[in-house]
DNA sequence: GCTGATGATAAGCGCATGCATATTGACTTG
DNA sequence: CAAGTCAATATGCATGCGCTTATCATCAGC
């Protein structure tokens, strides 16, 4: 291992800003902020209608608070639906309407290209990215 | 290249976030702050005594007033000094101590030790790391 | 010697974030 | 059915950060 390398912390928050920067026109583009979008993706990953808002806000390492306003703002923009759970009438389903989904994968296609041209002068970049993906979970 | 994988922004967010949770402990041992020790290390690679702070704070991603009261903090405690540049009296010549190279290279020792276990099980760990430093620059 | 530019520093504003708490409604259990 | 728990939400507070402006000292060009 080179023991001269920058520190790894360092690198990827250098790449992360570098990554924000280059997403941030398109997110401005559609109108969405980064948080609005984290938010769209993760509703597209999971398949099931719903977990519970907090639950959401974990898995995206956002605070439940900061939440509240960018699903307001989604739901009034009718990119998703809150919708009271049959079953636990306390929590509320959480699902992109047809809009939503559209609009994120508009938002991911034109991010990926983005980042595939970023990616384009690397030969390792598969490796990276497989690394990357197994690195971050 | 896969079409299934997350958002490169977040995987290298949630990367990002892991390192600093895993560097928090060790510099909270060292008594220094996330920015002060990414000081440090600015200053411990630049073999000549200094640039300007305006530099530093560039090339570090700070802004330039947030560095003010960092470079007081570490000057204080000795690890560095700030002398008026004889060439340019409104420039200061920032340089480590020999107190203060002392601490940075115990605290990357110890950080890239705790790299190295993250990477540990990794197959493809250097070729990571080498796309990494071509990324992020 | 003026004048405009640059470096360090200080001070104020505003935004984003995170935390802790209170409230309300709904479920669960004894 | 009463008490306790939990989800979602609202609110207030403190913090950290970045931006902007202002000040002072120094430099560089004319």
């Amino acid at each position: 291992m080179d023991s001269e390398r920058p520190d790894l912390g360092a690198m990827v928050m250098r790449l992360g800003r570098r990554l924000i920067a280059m997403e941030e026109p398109i997110l401005e583009r559609h109108g969405v902020s980064m948080w609005a979008y984290v938010v769209l993706t993760a509703l597209s990953g999971s398949e099931g209608p719903t977990r519970t808002q907090a639950a959401l806000a974990q898995s995206i390492g956002a605070d439940k608070t900061r939440l509240i306003p960018i699903l307001d703002d989604l739901q009034k923009r009718g990119l998703i639906e809150r919708e009271p759970d049959p079953a636990d009438r306390r929590a509320r389903l959480l699902a992109l309407t047809e809009e939503g989904k559209e609009k994120q994968r508009a938002i991911q296609k034109e991010i990926r290209t983005a980042e595939n041209d970023l990616l384009a002068g690397n030969k390792e970049k598969d490796a990276f990215v497989r690394a990357l993906r197994d690195l971050s979970r």
